[in-house]
RNA sequence: GUGCCUAUAGCUUAAUGGUAAAGCUCCGCUCUGUGGCAGCGGCAAUACGGGUUCAAUUCCCGUUAGGCACCCCA
């Protein structure tokens, strides 16, 4: 009765899939994440930036300390597990907190400052998966820690991240900043703020009103008509700088104009996560693509290191979401080239040649000749159809006459021409062919 | 966490209260020493559970999964 065993394999395939939230990166798509990558790695080299990885768990307290007690991040969306030690970790949210806890870890003031940072690698949020928001993603970015408090370096990161877009071939890319001032101004700014809300509290949202005691940044991205409304005569920040948090935000749109880098001021921009000061940007694309929201994220974070135990550390980085940058990709129907097509499609007739067929196998591999083969099919037919599907412009074709006089039948897949060649010469002959090209 | 929408083969889609159809993909054969074309064949689906009904893939309810919006965020 085989029908009982039909049921059982549909149980299994319901039983197990990908977490929600959570996805394959399949073959066909790692060509998309192949190019980010590289595009990454070659930014870091060119600006000296170098790659670190820090582990994906960390103490929970990390993130709660700096991150923020209050934020939704670390709130409502952090996985944490409780080891049998009774230690509390967290799959990390995100990066940043990560690389200040080396830096002091590690000392790496001591390997010379600023230190110039690279990450890559997946993060995990418990929120509800939607279109471009998932549990697992993967950000990578930039981060410049130590040094001096200097708006260069601010400036630095937005241009290479923006290069890193431009060598994606990204469009419409619209650069948004703002500064969120320091422990001195900002809070003066708070209390006006709320000064301001309370004389109109009625027409506030639930949202909002809540939003007025706890963080009354957040009234600032409230997407409520009636707020929105109250914000048109609400103090601007920029206005309530402090002075050196206003000259260096100066500063950094000055850098900005000198290389002619285009960015829309926005007041309204805060960022979710406590530890940010002075700047803070973020990148989003218009038109195609747009949906998915902010690509790219970032600012300044002088304060971590102290939030950590460590001395006051000028810091500043960006992150993209890869996966988003993906989705845009596809979205401007940005086409990524295929791989060269450098490699030889190894064919056998018969028993005996399949043996030496897969000798033979071994020898190109060694000589560094990148082989493909569908030497399971017995018929010559079959292995061809395969060699054709794979669109490879080369085939070596081995049976027993060949095995006989030692040689080799090459076929060009293009032009169907063949031409018989010794064994010993197999690999010059294909290096040749390739070299011409 | 709240709300809305969806669920047929690996993919894209069709149909019906009464045998579930096709295109693409995949595998094989025609063609045991030669691919692309063609012809033929094969694998393969109504998410799960319950209800109404003589009969449910179709109607109803629940579950699960996915999508989308809000919150928030990369």
């Amino acid at each position: 009765m085989p029908s009982k065993e039909k049921p059982k394999a549909k149980e299994v395939e319901r039983m197990f899939r990908a977490p929600k939230g959570m996805h394959d990166v399949l073959p066909v798509e790692q060509p998309y994440w192949e190019r980010v990558e590289s595009v990454m790695k070659d930014a870091a080299r060119l600006y000296n930036f170098h790659r670190i990885d820090p582990p994906i768990l960390e103490l929970a307290d990390l993130f709660r300390r700096t991150v923020g007690e209050g934020t939704d991040v670390i709130e409502k969306e952090m996985y944490t597990l409780k080891t049998k030690g009774g230690d509390v970790f967290a799959l990390r949210p995100e990066f940043t907190a990560s690389i200040s806890r080396a830096y002091l870890e590690h000392n790496l003031s001591r390997a010379g400052q600023p230190q110039k940072l690279h990450h890559f690698g997946p993060v995990f949020r418990h929120d509800r998966p939607q279109l471009g928001r998932f549990r697992q993603f993967t950000q990578t970015g930039f981060d410049i820690v130590g040094g001096v408090n200097d708006a260069i370096y601010d400036a630095q990161i937005i241009l290479m991240c923006l290069n890193v877009l431009e060598s994606l071939k990204m469009k419409n890319a619209v650069l948004k900043i703002n500064s969120i001032g320091c422990k001195v101004c900002r809070p003066i700014y708070k209390k006006q703020l709320q000064t301001y809300y309370k004389n109109h509290e009625k027409s506030l949202c639930t949202d909002c009103t809540i939003r007025l005691k706890t963080n009354p940044l957040r009234l600032l991205d409230c997407k409520n008509p009636e707020c929105v409304k109250l914000r048109e005569k609400m103090p601007n920040f920029l206005d309530k700088l402090c002075l050196t948090c206003s000259k260096h935000f100066k500063e950094v749109l000055e850098y900005l104009d000198e290389l002619q880098i285009a960015y829309v001021l926005d007041n309204q921009l805060v960022r979710g996560l406590d530890y940010y000061n002075r700047t803070v940007f973020e990148v989003f694309v218009e038109g195609a693509g747009n949906e998915v929201g902010a690509i790219l994220a970032g600012g300044r974070y002088d304060y971590l290191m102290e939030s950590i135990g460590g001395h006051l550390t000028p810091s500043i980085g960006a992150s993209f979401g890869v996966e988003r940058l993906i989705a845009v990709m596809k979205a401007q129907e940005i086409i990524i080239q295929p791989r060269t097509m450098k490699r030889v499609f190894l064919v056998h007739a018969g028993d005996s040649a399949k043996k030496k067929a897969f000798k033979l196998m071994r020898d190109l591999m060694a000589a560094g000749i990148p082989v493909s083969e569908a030497l399971a099919k017995e018929s010559l037919k079959a292995q061809l159809k395969s060699a054709d599907k794979e669109g490879l412009s080369l085939a070596l074709i081995l049976g027993q006459k060949e095995i006989y006089e030692a040689s080799v039948i090459i076929r060009d897949m293009r032009t169907g021409l063949q031409e018989n060649v010794k064994l010993e010469r197999v690999i010059d002959e294909i290096k040749k062919r390739w070299a011409t090209k």
